[in-house]
DNA sequence: ACTTGACTTAAAGTCAACTTGAACTTGTAT
DNA sequence: ATACAAGTTCAAGTTGACTTTAAGTCAAGT
């Protein structure tokens, strides 16, 4: 398969693939002239890499998962991670409860509220860094 | 109190708060000399900016949610950031299984297994972009 | 023979959210 | 009076994950 028929299947640009495989998260076999050829199974492992990329992980940390620097998995490494995206869903759980509470409170300002400021106190504990757009525009209108 | 006070109170580092108060998100109610004098206040702002941040909300979101662009609060935009949320909530709950799972999983590859397959297919609907650090030096052991 | 159109590369650009650096100002301590 | 720490500004740098651009290659169709 070529690189357009990639694309298409998995929805990702050709210069994302290209990327990818610049940074070893996929492989051409080989050349047909200049264009990379790809086996199918590529569009796998691109689902995996989307997958793994909408539950937080780095392009980094992804490709730690697909080279076992051995014959062995790294299972612990896996545990961590999944132990890391619990503690964010209880997070994002909070976060989405009080956004439906704030929808609907009628305090002056959230910050007159008690079930929000003990939200806050609960949150404050965490430090970690997301910037995750998620989708803005769908409420702004405003094209990308 | 002054900046370093606010800095020291809020873990937030003094060109963070610069960084804040430039974009709208938090306010000085003036100037010592040069310096910026803040209320004490802005720290419960700051966590409530933490808080939105750990979430996935971007800098110009949380803005967005501060201003109401007239009295009323804009409760159809936290409903909305809500749903988004429990999207996301899914999906790291599905990710989050797949990891526990491959970590016992026996099969030789984890294309292999059905299981873990299975999610691929379902996970592979979604697509918006987080790139979340999560903590990856706990395990490297490198330092930033 | 020549024009497409789809690919290629390498380098530069983008975006958010900060951080860093250089040069400057101030209030307080000596 | 002077040094110093801690503030300030403005501009530029950083990071990750891509995207865009410019310039070139190449097989196929007319």
């Amino acid at each position: 398969m070529d690189i357009s028929e990639i694309a298409k299947a998995s929805g990702l640009p050709a210069s994302t693939l290209r990327y990818y495989e610049e940074k070893g998260l996929i492989q051409s076999y080989g050349r047909s002239g200049l264009r990379r050829l790809f086996h199918a199974d590529v569009l796998q492992r691109l689902a995996l890499i989307s997958l793994a990329r909408s539950a937080g992980f780095s392009l980094e940390e992804i490709l730690e998962m697909f080279t076992p620097q051995g014959p062995e998995i790294n299972r612990e490494l896996l545990l961590i991670k999944a132990d890391e995206l619990d503690r964010k869903i209880k997070e994002l759980t909070s976060m989405r409860d009080s956004l439906r509470h704030a929808a609907v409170c009628s305090a002056p300002s959230h910050f007159e509220c008690p079930k929000f400021l003990r939200l806050l106190k609960v949150a404050g504990k965490n430090r970690f860094r997301p910037s995750n757009k998620l989708s803005k525009n769908k409420f702004t209108g405003k094209a990308q």
